[in-house]
DNA sequence: GGTGGGATTAGCT
DNA sequence: GCTAATCCCACCA
């Protein structure tokens, strides 16, 4: 059963979400690139269209945060694959992360910016900016934009969950990769993926 | 248009 | 004590 779906997300037919989850970290990567990340809040719905991502490794990537093992705060990157990775950072922003790989590896996906799509009205309320595409163009303006917080650590991003990725309805045309952002160890990595001539990346 | 620094806290050394 | 997968604003050109 495990391995059948393995197979079958490597050849990327199956529509099913959970089968992207068992895609190599890497791959993983560039395919929740034109996914859907969708909210319902007790606010209301909020959802937008991943188009920037950033892959941590556990093997050779010095700048994963599992590259020194399990702590107290990494731990849900030692989870299953499809659950939610969020940490504090700069001690005032969190990010969002999408576990990958398998149980005990420690990998995830840095999700760093969604092109909004419902709830527009609301992400204006939970941040300050009148540009659409100041929205949620970076990791911790996607966060801010759709009420995500330390309270979504841990969770599954499929099924009934009300934090959850959907599946892309096309292609994305062409994805442009480049090195990370922000980092200081493994920056020579070409790691970081977005859908090219999106005008909702943090950066070009 | 581009750059430099401040905000603020958990975790590691 | 220092660093960190960031953001925003003040300031200069």
């Amino acid at each position: 059963m495990f391995y059948q779906v393995k197979h079958q997300a490597h050849t990327e037919r199956s529509r099913d979400i959970t089968d992207l989850f068992q895609l190599p970290t890497r791959r993983l990567a560039r395919a929740l690139l034109g996914t859907t990340l969708v909210h319902d809040s007790p606010e209301g719905r909020t959802s937008g269209v991943i188009v920037e991502t950033e892959a941590y490794l556990f093997r050779g990537d010095p700048a994963c945060h599992a590259h020194k093992g399990m702590t107290k705060r990494n731990a849900s990157m030692f989870g299953p694959p499809g659950m939610a990775y969020v940490y504090l950072i700069y001690g005032m922003y969190y990010c969002f992360n999408v576990v990958g790989s398998r149980p005990g590896v420690g990998e995830a996906v840095l999700i760093r910016a969604i092109e909004p799509r419902e709830g527009l009205e609301l992400m204006h309320h939970r941040r300050r900016v009148t540009e659409q595409t100041q929205l949620a163009s970076g990791p911790g303006k996607l966060v801010m934009a759709m009420g995500i917080g330390p309270e979504h650590d841990g969770i599954p991003l499929f099924g009934k969950s009300s934090l959850r990725i959907e599946p892309r309805r096309s292609r994305p045309s062409r994805i442009a990769s480049t090195t990370r952002i922000g980092i200081t160890k493994g920056m020579d990595l070409p790691l970081r993926f977005y859908i090219a001539g999106s005008r909702y990346v943090s950066k070009k």
